[in-house]
This record gives C-alpha cells, sequence and structure tokens, in this order.
DNA sequence: AAACTATATTGTAATATTGCAATATAATTA
DNA sequence: TAATTATATTGCAATATTACAATATAGTTT
C-alpha cells in the first residue's frame, strides 16, 4: 500500500484532484503568479524568479503542464509557457458551484 | 533535500498551496463533496461512505481540517464535520481574481 | 462498572514527491 | 561545424504521503 486508490473515486474527483495537487506546492503557484504578471507570455527567465534549480523548475514546469494549468509553446530556442485559461476557469466554477451550493443550506453547524 | 522549500516563497503562496495541497486527493475531495450533499453536518458515515479503512479516512479528515478546508466539532459520542466557507470564500476570490486578471491581458500567445 | 460505539493515534510498509548535480537534447550564433 | 544558450531527462538521496492493522481514547448505554 502507499498508492492512492484512485480506480475508487469518480472521474470528476480525480480529475479535480489531479489540478488541486499541481497547485499543491508553493513553487508552482509563485510560477502561476508569474506567469500571471508578467505581460507577454515569458519563457526561461522562470528559472531566475524562483529559488530552485533550474532542473526543478523544470519539473514543477512539466507537473503544471501535465495537470491542464499550463500550456508550453516551443518558440526557438526557449520555450514560452502561459496558464490555462480553461483549467482557471474550471476550477472557478468549481468553487463558486460549492459557495452557492453553501447558501441554500446554511444549516451548518460547526 | 527532498523536503519543500517553503521558506522561499511568500506567506500568501505557501497558504494556497496548502489548500490546494489538502485537496489534491481523491479521497478528500470525495469527503468535501459528501459534506455538501449530505443536509445536517453528518459525521463518521463519511467511514461508511468510502472505499478506504476508518483509521485512513481520519487521516484525510485531519488533513482538511489542518488546511482549514473542514471544521469538527464534539458532538457527544460522535464528531461533526462540515464545510468551512471562509476557506471556500478564499479559494472562490482567488480564482475569480486569476479570471479578472487573465481575461484584462488577453495577450496569451499559447 | 462492563460492554459498546465512535473516533484518533501509533507503527510500519509501499509509494510518491522534492531537489539537485550531471548529463542530454535541440535550436542558435559565431 | 564548434561553441553557446535554453530546456529536459536521468539518477539518486532526503523526505512526505498513503493506507491500514493494531491499539488507544473517550463518550454512551446497559
Amino acid at each position: 500500500m502507499g498508492a492512492t486508490k484512485t480506480e475508487h473515486f469518480t472521474e470528476e474527483q480525480n480529475e479535480l484532484a489531479i489540478l488541486a495537487k499541481a497547485l499543491g506546492h508553493p513553487a508552482r503557484v509563485a510560477i502561476m503568479e508569474y506567469l500571471l504578471k508578467v505581460e507577454a507570455c515569458i519563457c526561461g527567465d522562470i528559472v531566475n524568479e524562483l529559488p530552485l534549480a533550474q532542473p526543478t523548475v523544470s519539473q514543477h514546469l512539466k507537473e503544471l503542464k501535465n495537470a491542464g494549468l499550463i500550456k508550453g509553446n516551443i518558440e526557438g530556442n526557449a520555450i514560452c509557457y502561459c496558464i490555462n485559461e480553461n483549467t482557471i476557469a474550471k476550477f472557478k466554477a468549481y468553487f463558486e458551484a460549492i459557495s452557492l451550493k453553501l447558501e441554500k443550506k446554511k444549516s451548518n453547524c460547526c
């Protein structure tokens, strides 16, 4: 044991968990915020921005990309990463839906 | 090496990462959705709902609680868990802010 | 109080993540 | 084409997470 029992949960639950997990590291939050801040979708200076070595950043970028939080475009020598708006929209919709349900409920006892 | 370099990131980045990480497991997503679905904030039948053993569920509940996603109230013999609306609101606000910034930007190249 | 019920904690094995040095790959420039 | 630049991959050590059996804790009922 030790591996997540993915097969016991719904596809939606696994999908959201994958997204959330990808955001579940401060370096990856920092990457997202940097991509958001920077004007054009600039590429490799993410490495300079972060307090981590290049291979580590590369790995974090890969995880964000695998989860669908960012997209990457090869641009000559460099690679241009930027935020995947669709995924942000998904996240946003999810929490808005929860908020709405919570408001309707109002039976919170804790 | 192997431990997250928390001290190199901002408090906000770490905070969001902790929240996201807590949601980054399908069992914990399932728990949140169950707490949302159920009428009163019912307690220990979470264990019956999930395909995991009681200690495992207890551990997941603890993580959700530590992150601030749920609250727990002792109620005689049982414990009553329910969703922490404040944290959901935080999440929601975060993604709404990102969405807004993305819309203003519209310079996505990927 | 003894038995029961509900939940938490401990200990431990299996697996996953984090971080980086070293190295590989691939486009670019000299 | 050799050197340079930008990024990815590999390999590995340190650490964290996941899952659960066994056990502990604490309230409840008999």
